[in-house]
RNA sequence: UGUCCGAUGGUGUAAUUGGCAACACGUCUGUCUCUGGAACAGAAGAGUUCAGGUUCGAAACCUGAUCGGACAACCA
């Protein structure tokens, strides 16, 4: 670099600015919206939020937080047979624990009467029509993508019979489908959404907030525009496949002559491996092929929230990934790395044994006991030091231990010296077996000297292991969860393949032998743990409930999933 | 046989709008450590989908092609 060294001449810091960044910057420039940024994250309230949304959260909070503006939330509730008040509870808990807190808190629901006196005046401008065509009849009329559409028969009624035909439907004189109101504009249009879209449908559904005030609904294209400009929002994000719904949310506030807020499309978030269709997931909780929507292998966030992962992990891949008009696929060792990267600064440590052996300190006295201290986290000092009991009796870890040890194998075997984690140096003197011929006991002498990890003659041990003394130890459940679908890369799944192939209630490792540091006892669900060199792990709701110690695996130390 | 979008190392995003293609993750090498694929130090890796054109100069502008995506729900 040729700028090192001279401090006058290192360049400044250029702020990286993703598109909308640059858009949003010029539109402060020309003085566009009175200098105000106020964006919305808007919700339809049919299922519970996953990954994807968490992406969309933070861009726009995160929009609204850097140019000093404002951020509603808004539930697209403008179809009422598939939404429901579990889901916009849920929506709220999630963007409050990603740690986002809006200005404004609305429905689409609540401008149901703007909405139809708005679609009134298009009627009464002779912009909209009722028509009478089924369902079939308009799909016939609508075209193709490559073939032009034709006009409804419908389609030059005298504002009159519409104004009274559209105030009936609303009044519920009409069954469902049988009318609705569209807009007048091209049949010939080359974007399907402009060949005279449907804005409202009639619907005698029960609303889970209007109740069964309507029976006719407003379609989203009518609706969301509308929503955003009543709320003045200035910058409405929303992700790619919405582009060609952009002249439509145009012409419709072109034509009420309403705020005009500016629609701006980015490329939504694909992870691999992972299926993120909200539809797919539902029946996924449906058929109860998983715990609900919080099962730690959801991608949900309250999925990913009882796996483990923190609100900052989330928030730094939401950064990381970044925001562009291109289509990706981001790898999932790449969330993976965003938790590991979290946890590691800030997850006590603690000692867990998940599979253990028995060892016995043969020169070490009965009935004697003794605390050793350990660091909670060698990554931050400020996090103390905890005491560990230790006596005669222990278990380690069985893979720590093997009779024939390959060339590279450094851990604990017959003669060798290893250290035990903050205590003592061990020896391993003698393996007892069953009489399958299974290990079942190790005897180890230990060096008294050690005490604390170290030799007082500078002798060194080529590894250290972990461990929990026998009778102190507590027991423990851990649940090892694969990635949702392992096998189900979205790029690469056949045709026909059934994407709930291996999803199951059990279909996930529990290990119900494992043995660990009292200190545990006092954990309390969403704890982050890193059990020393097994993974990062957090306590899970269950735990009250069945009242023992339940801890489901957030994601590995390494990334064993790595590309092969 | 339509319209609209997009294409930059393995991955994801940049490139002050025409001036030496940068950053992060991953990968590789080394050091260190009382867990560790952690930490620390270093390296390799693209000439920007292709073919033309404009220009002193193109990832960017123009033309043509190729590949990928979106659009034909009374869903959002």
């Amino acid at each position: 670099m040729e700028n090192q060294g001279n401090i006058n001449s290192i360049p400044e810091e250029k702020p990286v600015l993703n598109f909308i960044e640059e858009i949003i910057e010029s539109d402060l420039q020309t003085g566009k919206n009175g200098n105000r940024v106020h964006t919305r994250f808007p919700p339809e309230p049919n299922g519970y939020l996953h990954i994807g949304h968490a992406k969309s959260i933070c861009l726009n909070f995160g929009l609204a937080k850097k140019y000093h503006g404002k951020t509603n939330l808004r539930f697209d509730d403008t179809n009422p047979t598939k939404e429901d008040v579990e889901y916009v509870d849920s929506i709220k808990e999630d963007v409050r624990w990603l740690g986002f807190q809006w200005d404004g808190e609305y429905f689409a629901s609540d401008y149901f009467q703007q909405l139809y006196d708005w679609a009134i005046q298009l009627v009464k401008d002779g912009k909209a029509y009722v028509c009478d065509l089924t369902q079939e009849q308009m799909s016939e009329y609508r075209g193709t993508p490559t073939r032009p559409g034709k006009e409804s028969p419908y389609r030059n009624r005298s504002v009159e019979e519409n104004l009274d035909l559209f105030q009936r439907m609303k009044n519920g004189e009409f069954p469902d489908g049988s009318r609705v109101l569209r807009a007048k504009i091209d049949m010939a249009s080359p974007n399907m959404h402009m060949r005279d879209p449907i804005i409202y449908r009639i619907l005698h559904a029960h609303h889970h907030r209007t109740g069964d005030q309507w029976c006719i609904y407003p379609m989203y294209d009518y609706a969301h525009g509308e929503s955003d400009s009543i709320e003045k929002i200035t910058h409405s994000i929303c992700t790619l496949e919405f582009e060609v719904h952009r002249p439509l949310y145009d012409w419709f506030i072109t034509q009420l002559g309403i705020h005009h807020p500016q629609q701006i499309e980015f490329a939504r978030l694909n992870l691999s491996y992972t299926v993120m269709s909200k539809r797919k997931l539902l029946q996924l909780v449906q058929e109860k092929r998983v715990m609900g929507w919080d099962d730690p292998r959801m991608p949900t966030i309250s999925g990913l929230r009882r796996r483990g992962y923190t609100p900052e992990s989330l928030r730094m891949f939401a950064e990381k990934v970044g925001i562009a008009k291109r289509d990706n696929v981001i790898e999932v060792s790449f969330l993976e790395w965003c938790i590991r990267e979290d946890l590691n600064k800030r997850a006590q440590r603690v000692m867990v044994v998940q599979n253990p052996l028995k060892v016995v300190i043969t020169n070490y006295p009965e009935g004697v006991e003794e605390e050793l201290d350990a660091i909670n986290n060698p990554e931050d000092e400020s996090m103390g030091v905890r005491k560990v009991p230790f006596s005669r009796e222990l278990y380690i870890e069985r893979d720590d231990f093997m009779e024939n040890p390959p060339k590279k194998f450094f851990r604990l075997s017959p003669g060798t010296e290893v250290r035990l984690r903050y205590a003592y140096f061990i020896t391993c003197q003698e393996v007892i077996k069953d009489e399958n011929g299974e290990v079942v006991e190790l005897r180890c002498t230990y060096d008294p000297a050690s005490r604390g990890g170290n030799s007082p003659d500078g002798r060194k041990v080529k590894s250290t292991i972990h461990w929990v003394s026998a009778q102190h130890s507590l027991d423990v459940e851990v649940r090892l969860f694969e990635r949702l679908f392992l096998k189900h890369d979205p790029e690469e799944t056949e045709e026909g393949e059934d994407f709930r192939a291996n999803i199951n209630p059990d279909s996930f490792t529990i290990l119900s032998h494992c043995k660990a540091e009292p200190f545990l006892k006092s954990s309390k669900p969403l704890d982050h743990f890193q059990f020393e060199r097994l993974g990062y792990f957090t306590t899970d709701y269950d735990s009250e409930k069945e009242n023992r110690l339940i801890f489901n695996r957030t994601v590995s130390l390494k990334d064993s999933f790595a590309k092969g």
